[in-house]
DNA sequence: ATACTTTGTGTAATCGATTACATTTATCAT
DNA sequence: ATGATAAATGTAATCGATTACACAAAGTAT
């Protein structure tokens, strides 16, 4: 910080009033008659006074800071989220730290660190895998009810959560590629560990059954989510006797690893194979070919997890029922490129 | 925040010393003979104490954070600079905020306030188009010092800096064109006032100068770094008369936009036309073809920023003298597939 | 006119850690 | 043995805002 000098005593003492009169004006400006108030706007403007949020936290217990852990920032998926949630809190003055996963493993600082150095009053986790000694943590200092899931949650748990239709999305890429005519699809799933795995893989195989698809286990894939991962999941695939001819992969970033390699190996993606993805990144739109995709509203989850947080963590608000049911964001098919008739 | 109970009075009390002492034990142990310090630490095991960092905060007047701002998360390119600034910041136990150029303008929340409400110590500016007025604003306040820029930076300002060497590289990407045998070699820049857009501009005409290419103004294609100005121009080298046989594209962003429509047009990349981008992110290795590009080395970027930035804010550091002069950080030609002989 | 609310503002305690200054004890040179 | 110095620890003020409580003034009911 910087030396200051301007602090409330001296607002109070321009305007002629008490500090705990500047304070409430700040805070509860309902409590001044309306002069009053003025003359300690005008205080305050003509010393450019601010408040010090170190104090103000110290006092409160409220840090007026909420953070939301990310699994990979390098996944272009997340930033739309990120701003959804900025723009739901960026009116309030809240703001917004961005943590990501992978690197917090390294600084060794533990999650209910955050909260018990009073930085932060919430948090909004984009990583279902959050370690269960983490929530543990949490639950041991009753901060459970502080933490909002997005897009990922955890399993057998009822901590409130924000998520896309990730079932219907599954149904919507199957029932797409069925339309086209194919009826050989295979599934690049995302981590075996990971909830949205479980989710669009579920998906995938209700629908294939619903239509009756043929079956076989080396059709269904293991991947992470990665560009890596599906370029892996290409060379297994053209090593394949009885070769789909139609892929729908758990993320867009798969999709491209899997079209990339495909591509370098003599296949064409959809003339050969086509391709769905999952996700609808802005990028989907610009790969060659352009990538056929399940687009979930980002944005919508962001601000929708941060309205849920601030429901949360609101002393006042009550309504701690409907919490434990997950608010479900729709989920949309984007038809491009990368699939064709069989 | 939540409500905690075991404060440093309570330490104290356990382990039979004053207040002072147990803060000594955690911010100068040296000063404690070792029972004292030993005493102390177990005590804090004991009790499970954490220090509350508001009030820390409030006392030392320093903060313990540190904002990075991000012209756009949803670009991949600044995740890895953002690890590597958590990297060499997560040790010492400062925290590392995230906030987006875009998305702060929509908060109406000015920069200098993140300083003067004492929630940051210093920020590490990866947008070098911060508007003029909230330097000013630093300025003002005596702000100036505590700030570092890493890739972009501020032109006619000596605000200390992190660059990659942008005209070598964009001399590395005229030559390796030059040597596969183009001639006509179009540039598709950054934002007009970009300085970035500059350097790379400015290395290209170097090179191109020096070797003695040909030169017409419509080979000079003005974009953005987006997708979308890829697109753009991609559309405006499909309509020229003369076309360039290669296109050197001011980030990889841009050489996907482009390549992207320049493949849906039916010109094939390489074949037809090479392309080369600035940056390379995770998904150049992945693109069809996969791309040429100039790699900046992102984390050490990120490292060396948060290491002068360190250097910047420390009271007991006097080398204020260096500073002045950029770091720069050495770029690397990485040849993939979407270049080859003209 | 009296008692009782309501409204508006001030006084001072408080949040929890740090640190200037004071004090005690140990060490050392003479 | 004595005064001086160093080492270790304690006391209490302080950072700046919030807020419980107190109180005065104004409004209202009877």
């Amino acid at each position: 910080m910087v030396q200051k000098n301007v602090r409330i005593r001296d607002v109070a003492r321009q305007a002629g009033v008490s500090t705990a009169t500047v304070s409430r004006a700040l805070t509860t400006p309902d409590l001044l008659a309306e002069a009053t108030r003025e003359n300690v706007f005008a205080a305050i403007r003509a010393t450019g006074y601010r408040v010090n949020k170190a104090a103000r936290t110290l006092r409160t217990r409220q840090a007026g800071a909420v953070l939301v852990l990310v699994p990979n920032l390098g996944n272009p998926f997340f930033s739309r989220i990120l701003a959804g949630i900025s723009a739901r809190l960026g009116d309030r003055d809240t703001s917004v730290l961005i943590a990501d996963t992978m690197n917090r493993v390294a600084t060794g600082k533990s999650l209910v660190d955050y909260f018990l150095d009073s930085q932060i009053d919430g948090m909004i986790c984009l990583d279902g895998g959050l370690p269960e000694n983490d929530l543990q943590q949490f639950r041991d200092n009753g901060l459970a009810d502080r933490i909002v899931f997005a897009c990922e949650w955890v399993q057998n748990t009822d901590l409130p959560s924000v998520r896309s239709d990730n079932i219907q999305g599954a149904r919507l890429a199957v029932r797409h590629l069925y339309e086209l005519g194919h009826r050989k699809i295979a599934h690049v799933t995302g981590p075996l560990d990971n909830v949205l795995t479980h989710a669009r893989r579920e998906g995938m195989l209700i629908e294939r059954g619903r239509l009756e698809l043929p079956a076989r286990d080396e059709w269904i894939i293991r991947g992470d989510f990665s560009l890596e991962s599906g370029r892996e999941a290409a060379e297994e695939i053209i090593r394949m006797e009885n070769r789909p001819t139609a892929v729908f992969c758990a993320s867009d970033q798969v999709a491209f690893g899997l079209m990339s390699t495909l591509t370098a190996r003599g296949l064409r993606v959809p003339e050969d194979i086509s391709v769905i993805g999952f996700d609808d990144i802005e990028l989907s739109d610009f790969y060659v070919p352009s990538l056929t995709t399940i687009r979930q509203d980002r944005h919508a989850l962001g601000t929708r997890a941060a309205s849920l947080l601030l429901e949360c963590i609101d002393p006042q608000s009550t309504a701690d029922g409907h919490r434990k049911t997950p608010v479900i964001v729709d989920v949309e098919l984007i038809v491009r490129h990368s699939t064709a008739m069989a």
